[in-house]
DNA sequence: CCTAAAGTGTACCAAATCGGTACTGATTAG
DNA sequence: CTAATCAGTACCGATTTGGTACACTTTAGG
């Protein structure tokens, strides 16, 4: 199945719980309850983020994470591309070099295409979308009909 | 880095040396040489393809795949449903039941939403788009806009 | 019929990735 | 100075992935 990681998920639904008070600090332990997962990973997780400037850390006592923009403006391809890497469905499609069927493979260019179009997919939705119980309103805003078919 | 598997992207390319002679059968031997793989590697994944009927296979002497459609009714969508199943980018978007947290999670029908979009992309390049050479022409209408980065 | 060309099915293995854990260090409020 | 809290590193086990091996079936043609 193409799919993200866990991790990636679990960033989604951690990133959701800073959502929902976008102001505060929450500490580490606080969003571990939220989402039922292990200290350790989300701990991970939210060092990752934060490395990727999605959202800020405060050590220290009192400390957490606190997200580093308001929700309407982190999309769901920020927090993916902070988990795993720059959105590239074929090894050859993210950096040249990396295959050595490039000279006689004529997909090459069209996967740079798709990559694109999923790359849009993700960035259309916000973090604001995915805390909205309703998935009307700016669902209609997400780009789904592509080219063909 | 989300991305599809090794195989998915061989497939594609195995899938587009079939298109570039849609009404001759190949034997299995020659897509080989064409795109530099394997003689098993590509016998597994052709052997997918057929079952999934994207291809037709014939057996015995001279037999070898054909494609079962022709390559504008083909899309990138089903040859990746084809090797990887159903496109679910988190365990629970696909099946419900399969993730402990349903109960708290308030992302997973938006997560549903996602994977239409990204169907929808993956759905919208045919095959026959991926076997031209020039990007140019329908591309245009790939949607590319990006919220926040 | 017999043989060779070709696909089918199953099983297996090594390497990479992934998710998780442990432990130690750094920072800061009180 | 102490406790709370984030940061960094290292490691481990399980799963997935990509690849290989081997025995079986089907079919064209002599």
């Amino acid at each position: 199945m193409l799919r993200v990681s866990k991790l990636t998920d679990y960033a989604t639904e951690v990133m959701a719980a800073l959502a929902a008070a976008p102001a505060r600090v929450h500490s580490a332990q606080e969003l571990t309850e939220r989402v039922r997962l292990e200290l350790p990973t989300v701990s991970k997780l939210l060092k990752q983020l934060a490395s990727a400037g999605l959202i800020e850390s405060f050590r220290g006592v009192n400390g957490g994470y606190r997200l580093a923009r308001a929700p309407e403006r982190i999309s769901i391809a920020d927090i993916v591309i902070a988990m795993e890497g720059p959105i590239g469905m074929t090894e050859c499609s993210a950096q040249a070099g990396s295959c050595d069927h490039e000279s006689h493979c004529g997909v090459r260019v069209n996967w740079q295409r798709i990559n694109q179009a999923i790359a849009g997919a993700l960035a259309g939705v916000s973090l604001a979308d995915m805390i909205k119980p309703s998935p009307r309103r700016r669902a209609a805003s997400i780009p789904l009909r592509v080219v063909g078919a």
